[in-house]
DNA sequence: CGACCATTTGATATGGATCAAGCGATGTGG
DNA sequence: CCACATCGCTTGATCCATATCAAATGGTCG
């Protein structure tokens, strides 16, 4: 048998007021400038539930802060996670009409809450919207690609690939700062929390990054990990 | 380490003459029927590559017969199947402008061809083409997150979760013909040969199948087979 | 301070990989 | 038509990476 998952049992209390306050303008991204305007800006507290799978997609989400996570529970309680949402991502936008995952903030989170039907009714008027929800789909078909070729790779390619691509996306140079849990790591990378901690302490003992607390790791030799990562 | 897969050697004559003939219309999938009015017939032999990975993709291809592989290779020799792609299958279709796998006959293989340009011509015009790619491109990422969810079961559950994906697809029944070998399977799976070989030996010890020739095989009890699917 | 998590570390078990034969099929040349 | 290579697959023996089980450590919050 495979890793059983601890679910967390944290406390789902759901801080769901939508606050009326002005966002301030995010960078206008590939994604988004337009889209964007027809968010509601909305928060999440730790660990509350932002759809479920299986729900109908009636919304789409634009992280602000905090980060979110989506997974699938499999019948026997192992769960994988399908990815980590940071600020500027936008997570929930399904072809189909339901959502393919759950997902849930990791931290405390705030969003812009994007009517599916708006964004619908704008993509048959603007071939220009069309294309970016198209592109939008591309772009996480890569993703989960990518997320599977990590998934048949050894422990420590799946840390240091996993290592090497949240730095590129917190881009705060070396220094990262997870807003995940071990658990969390582990469910993403399909293993468990032990092994995810035995091959950060390898990587430190090989001097490619150190831990100055555990959810702080700074890469310290980025050649190591990418040569590692296969 | 993982596995080592054997790329295997064999004859990549590649029969590519674009054949003249007009072939028999495919029945108008939601994909197609339009679309498939660009295709030019092609054919291509057993192993021969129909592109490579981070090739230009201007065309997308439709199986009219045979089975296609996607796969990519990583930089120590294992490879990851990505997809196999049966008669009525479209695949080739990017968002970006390369291909993101390699793609190779696995039988003898006749596709239509199909011209991105084309395509994409058409999608700036007419809404419904541009609402079919985006949809395909939404059923691939379905796809990729269903063999997510594969690559972290055990060795029984992804030979039983495949088995019951191909019969769905092939529909014969519960007569499944395997157009691919072992190794194939295995790539898909993330498992070794030998791996995949045993637990088809269990699954027909414990009567859930029964393979008469290694690439006949009978599923004789679906309820097993999807129980251990987990 | 003490309870509670999250994380690390240690000891052991095990599923699947690896290494190595054996076994049919299929095909080829004598 | 048969001996014999070849190829794809199966089976067996052993090994090892990662899971599992268990305990210690450490940070956080009341």
């Amino acid at each position: 048998m495979l890793a059983q998952t601890a679910i967390q049992s944290g406390s789902f209390r759901q801080t769901s007021g939508r606050s009326l306050r002005t966002e301030t303008p995010v960078r206008p991204h590939l994604c988004g400038s337009t889209i964007e305007l027809l968010g509601a800006p909305m928060s999440f507290g730790r660990n509350a539930e932002i759809y479920g799978e299986n729900e109908p997609a009636d919304y789409l989400y634009k992280v602000v802060s905090g980060t979110v996570r989506t997974y699938k529970i499999l019948s026997d309680g192992r769960r994988q996670i399908g990815a980590f949402y940071l600020p500027g991502d936008i997570f929930g936008l399904e072809v189909e009409d339901e959502h393919a995952f759950s997902a849930e903030a990791i931290t405390d989170v705030r969003v812009l809450v994007i009517k599916r039907s708006a964004v619908m009714a704008l993509a048959a008027r603007d071939h220009d919207i069309a294309r970016q929800l198209w592109t939008l789909t591309g772009r996480e078909l890569h993703r989960v690609q990518d997320h599977i070729l990590l998934l048949i790779k050894t422990a420590q390619e799946r840390v240091a690939g996993f290592l090497l691509e949240m730095a590129d996306r917190v881009s705060g140079g070396n220094a990262v700062e997870l807003p995940m849990s071990r658990q969390d790591i582990a469910d993403y990378l399909g293993l468990t929390i032990e092994t995810v901690s035995r091959t950060l302490t390898q990587l430190e003992n090989a001097a490619a990054i150190s831990v100055p607390s555990s959810r702080h790791i700074v890469l310290r030799n980025r050649a190591a990990l990418t040569r590692m990562n296969a």
